[in-house]
RNA sequence: CGGAGCGUAGCUCAGCCCGGUAGAGCGCCAGCUUUGGGAGCUGGAUGCCGCAGGUUCAAAUCCUGUCGCUCCGACCA
């Protein structure tokens, strides 16, 4: 469950500020998200020390505070060039990361702060909605995954696992996932229908071998992440099990602040019935999400369904003709030269499906998707077949394929789309030319119909008279009904109340914690550098005085300090002295929400300069009158 | 996996074509001045020019190999 990646990777660059979705106001969905907040679940305003790697959720009170000028992590003024993002760009900047190799990153103290308390927000919810921690192991055996089934398929096929061999001679691999073990736990742990269900999660550095790990911790090959994985006796179960989970998936979403999404997805190589991603919308997003404007319809672009306009098709079939049209490649072109609509066309796009060769059609104005296509022959790899293959079959150059006349092994598969249309254009596998008034069962048999499309915005939504929008989207989370793919592979069984011998029924449920908080930043910065909420912020406040050169300056300045450690509040102390440009700009880029600023001004007015980061102009304030705000604002 | 690019000071980069003792800006150190949005002046430190071979009187520069990092990638029919 590893946020997977896709093809679709289209990003605009560049710093930009905080976007908003222009679909929210009107979805009803965002509404409900928003008003998801239920009292009582408050951030704790703790970090927790980290132990064998793992983020821990141990409070230590002194970990409320420090001195910057003890801080590990200095800021850069260049960015290096290597960052490609706005987030990963101000993560180096502001010294929150460091890069070690490709797609492996260093998490320096004040990001290791913001990690535990996103890890504490998943673990409380986590723990709400009934699920218990544990750890497992990173290195795992080769046998449990070959058990599974998985072993070929992540090493040789797909290579996304790291694999090794031991001293010993014996192979292992760092998970990229814990199906495996948590199946070989709970096969031991499950006797009876009593023992059910059961639910467990833990949060771990995980490791996937990406093809191309790319805008910091955004696809890295090292990064941590929350995995939960439920046991049930039967579906129904299962049902219940997953709904809790996904409750407690919008209250972490809504705890954290984000603007996100729900949506519909496909389960990929995970496998299983049913899926959904938890979806935060950024222009930089590499998925795309598409959403209805008058239901709650929601889902990634891979696997959403759309209903297509209809058009009012001709009384008559007329006569199959051929037409010479030199070099029209591309449908629009082609229509406008033919005097056809669009619609009237024909995409006929060849693919080698592992070993068998398969032609897709879909109307002119659509897309394949591939995904579906994947899914729908239930094959390993699916690629478009090269541009000499495409000669070997059609006996035309790329661009020409048709239908008619492809030799019998190739199988023919066609979107419903293409359905219902009279006279309708296709390739004629012959270089530029091109079959008009074509019609099935006439000119050619029926293909297999099926969902191939790709849906789009501006599509209709298949459940309601609207119409898709579409918005970017960063997927932080998944989560599936995996049913008895592993349990029964793995023997995971149990005697119901009939003494009949069941497969467990299990979910799987997963979150980015390294990802979550490069999402955030991508979501919410600015020009200056970043935004947090006070909720996953590394410190409510940063406290940064000037003329520190002067004693007594510095001695009010020590006292606010101790003075907000005292009330709970967990403060960075900016004590270096630097001038106040240096000062506020390096603020600007840490990006945590409250600044706090004394100088001679302020002291000798006994005020304190109180400033959000989100605001551009600060408050003078009594001390007490910004201890109450501030806690009016963590407390939030 | 295929293609391309880049490895020179802490960071961003110039120098490489056309071989001749290593450069700039920022940062860093010292001093003076300055002190509410990255200040000024003066002086200073810092490099196995990714690594290994080769060519040459001489290599950051040319050649070969290698390692690392980055970007792009199936004419949408």
């Amino acid at each position: 469950m590893a946020p997977s990646g896709s093809g679709l990777t289209s990003l605009t660059r560049g710093l930009g500020g905080p976007r908003s979705w222009p679909g929210a106001r009107r979805c009803p969905r965002a509404l409900l998200n928003q008003q998801f907040h239920s009292p009582g679940t408050r951030v704790p305003a703790t970090t927790g020390a980290c132990q064998s790697g793992q983020l821990d959720g141990s409070h230590r009170p002194d970990h409320r505070r420090m001195r910057q000028s003890r801080h590990v992590g200095r800021t850069l003024r260049e960015a290096p060039k290597d960052a490609q993002t706005a987030a990963h760009s101000l993560m180096l900047r502001a010294g929150y990361i460091q890069q070690v190799s490709a797609g492996v990153y260093s998490y320096l103290p004040l990001l290791h702060r913001t990690l535990n308390k996103i890890a504490n927000i998943i673990r409380e919810e986590m723990t709400r909605a009934g699920s218990e921690e544990l750890l497992m192991p990173a290195l795992q055996p080769r046998e449990l995954w070959e058990e599974s089934g998985r072993w070929e398929r992540y090493t040789a096929v797909d290579g996304i696992m790291f694999a090794f061999k031991d001293r010993r001679g014996s192979t292992s691999c760092l998970g990229p996932t814990h199906e495996e073990v948590v199946t070989d736990i709970l096969r031991r742990e499950i006797n009876s229908y009593k023992d059910l269900p059961k639910c467990v999660f833990q949060i771990q550095t995980k490791f996937r071998d990406e093809i191309r790990p790319r805008f910091g911790l955004m696809r890295a090959r090292e990064f941590i992440m929350k995995d939960a994985y439920s046991f049930d006796a039967d579906d129904a179960g299962l049902e219940a099990s997953y709904e809790a989970m996904r409750q407690a998936y919008h209250r972490i979403c809504q705890r954290v602040g984000y603007k996100y999404r729900a949506v519909e997805a496909d389960s990929g190589a995970i496998g299983g019935s049913g899926s959904s991603e938890f979806m935060v919308l950024a222009d930089t997003g590499e998925e795309t999400v598409l959403f209805c404007d008058q239901c709650d319809y929601a889902a990634n672009q891979e696997k959403g369904e759309s209903g297509l306009e209809q058009f009012e098709q001709d009384a008559e079939p007329a006569a199959m003709e051929e037409v010479f049209g030199e070099g029209l490649i591309g449908v629009v072109p082609l229509a406008r030269f033919l005097k056809i609509p669009v619609w009237k066309t024909t995409k006929t796009m060849i693919y080698e499906a592992d070993d068998q060769t398969v032609a897709v059609m879909v109307r002119g104005d659509c897309d394949v998707n591939e995904i579906k296509v994947t899914n729908f022959l239930g094959c390993k790899s699916l690629k478009l077949a090269t541009p000499e293959r495409i000669k070997e079959l059609t006996g035309a150059e790329v661009g020409y394929a048709g239908p008619i006349g492809l030799p019998v092994e190739v199988r023919v598969i066609a979107d419903h789309g293409v359905n219902g249309r009279v006279n309708f254009e296709c390739g004629a596998n012959k270089t530029n030319y091109h079959n008009i008034n074509v019609n099935f069962g006439r000119d050619l048999p029926l293909p297999e119909f099926g969902d191939f499309k790709l849906a789009k915005e501006g599509d209709g939504c298949p459940h309601c008279a609207g119409n898709l929008q579409a918005a970017r989207g960063i997927e932080i989370g998944h989560i599936f009904k995996l049913g008895t793919k592993y349990s029964a592979a793995m023997n995971c069984t149990f005697l119901d109340s009939n003494g009949k011998t069941q497969t467990a029924v299990m979910g799987c449920y997963g979150i980015g914690v390294t990802r979550m908080a490069a999402a955030w930043i991508e979501q919410n910065h600015d020009d200056k550098g970043i935004l947090w909420s006070p909720q996953i912020a590394p410190y409510q406040v940063h406290l940064t005085p000037l003329n520190l050169e002067d004693d007594h300056i510095r001695a009010e300045a020590d006292a606010l300090y101790e003075r907000l450690q005292k009330e709970g509040i967990e403060v960075l102390y900016d004590d270096r002295a630097i001038r106040a440009g240096e000062k506020f700009g390096d603020a600007d880029l840490l990006g945590m929400p409250i600044r706090l600023t004394m100088s001679k001004r302020t002291v000798e007015a006994g005020n304190v300069e109180f400033k959000l980061r989100t605001e551009p102009k600060p408050d003078l304030l009594p001390v007490e009158d910004a201890i109450a705000r501030i806690k009016a604002i963590c407390d939030r």
